[in-house]
DNA sequence: CTTCTAATTAGATGTACGTCTATGAACTTA
DNA sequence: TAAGTTCATAGACGTACATCTAATTAGAAG
């Protein structure tokens, strides 16, 4: 289990640590919900449903079908299914030890890159970073795709978190921030700052 | 999954959904440390890493051996397990519907009871509850075993919780609480109020 | 008995967060 | 446009709790 992954684990025990979201959890499983029937259920307001509907949404625990006035949620069964692999395996330490990826071995082990890819990676970046940004559309698509790995899928991430990852990469998260979005790798949502990651073949069933 | 069980589950989240602890999880994992020890590597002060330690002592999560002025504590695989198999099914409900066991159906599903030990609880309880403690100690001996099975193994409990258990079964609790430890069907700390379900043949390994 | 060591307990402090009321936003229907 | 519905957001309030310093217990060693 690596650092971010172990970060993960726990943004998700946090999240279902708490009674009501436990219960909620139970509600929506199998079965769409709205708002103001959970409120009616848990005997809570309807904002405070909507506060915990807003942390389980977060840690992309929830899937949302809007319809009329409605919201309609039910369980994420993939992202269970990901919490629950890593609580097999939770006693494993945060694996302090950071490898550093002396140089361009990272690369070696994409699985998705073809030879082409491989070769813009080891021209644009080093130990991790970026050096410069490809200024080919083509190139960029690629470079775009690898920042798109670093993002769990079925998360969400605040704008905050967000740049916090790409300011690893490169000092100008904002261009990264705004093509990642552009390009469809990363969703935001229509008002407030909430990202998570698309992939072209996700979300389809 | 029962009430209990949720509890229990819901009890182990609040627990383990902390970094620090989590982290300590790590540490103890195969190896015993003590208190100063993971003090120095978390950079924390000693009270501070007893404080998470009893959160996770409380929640039957370790293991202590005690020896010279050093206690050793090491993670509890058992109880680790149990959680991990509470994870599992963490979707299904609560379970609202308590099945309020009308008469004395839930004597018959225990496994553990002879046909005696049988006789002794239909003709001292009720709806689940204590009419009368016996005065035989044979009898009394059977509703004790039968009062352990009410708390989980390898979880500690506080002396609140385990006078809500017991008030449950019958108002004299006290009697009842003194007797468990008396007989060694549960322990309790030396200083502290805090008891431990004990199983004859466990903890044996 | 005294001193040292390891850990817990007591008490204080600041932050996180669950819950509420009040308000606003987006959409539907008349 | 107006009125109604459904939910989200803002802000306030109180409790829970992670952390610290200081004091206390319990055992080991002198």
């Amino acid at each position: 289990m690596d650092k971010d992954q172990w970060q993960d684990l726990l943004l998700l025990l946090k999240t279902l640590a708490d009674e009501q979201r436990l219960t909620m959890i139970g509600l929506m499983n199998d079965q769409e919900r709205t708002v103001s029937e959970m409120a009616g259920l848990l005997k809570l307001t309807e904002p405070t449903v909507s506060h915990h509907i807003s942390k389980l949404h977060h840690a992309g625990l929830l899937h949302l079908r809007m319809e009329g006035n409605s919201r309609f949620y039910r369980l994420n069964e993939r992202r269970m299914a990901k919490f629950k692999a890593y609580v097999a395996e939770i006693e494993t330490p945060p694996t302090e030890v950071v490898p550093v990826e002396s140089d361009n071995a990272w690369i070696e082990a994409l699985d998705w890159a073809s030879e082409e890819d491989k070769k813009v990676l080891r021209d644009y970046t080093f130990d991790g970073r970026l050096t410069q940004l490809p200024t080919k559309e083509k190139k960029w698509l690629t470079v775009l795709r690898w920042l798109a790995t670093r993002f769990e899928t079925d998360r969400r991430y605040t704008e905050k978190e967000v740049n916090a990852v790409l300011t690893e990469i490169h000092r100008d998260y904002a261009t990264l921030r705004r093509d990642l979005v552009g390009f469809g790798f990363m969703a935001r949502q229509n008002g407030g700052g909430e990202y998570w990651r698309v992939e072209p073949e996700e979300e389809g069933a």
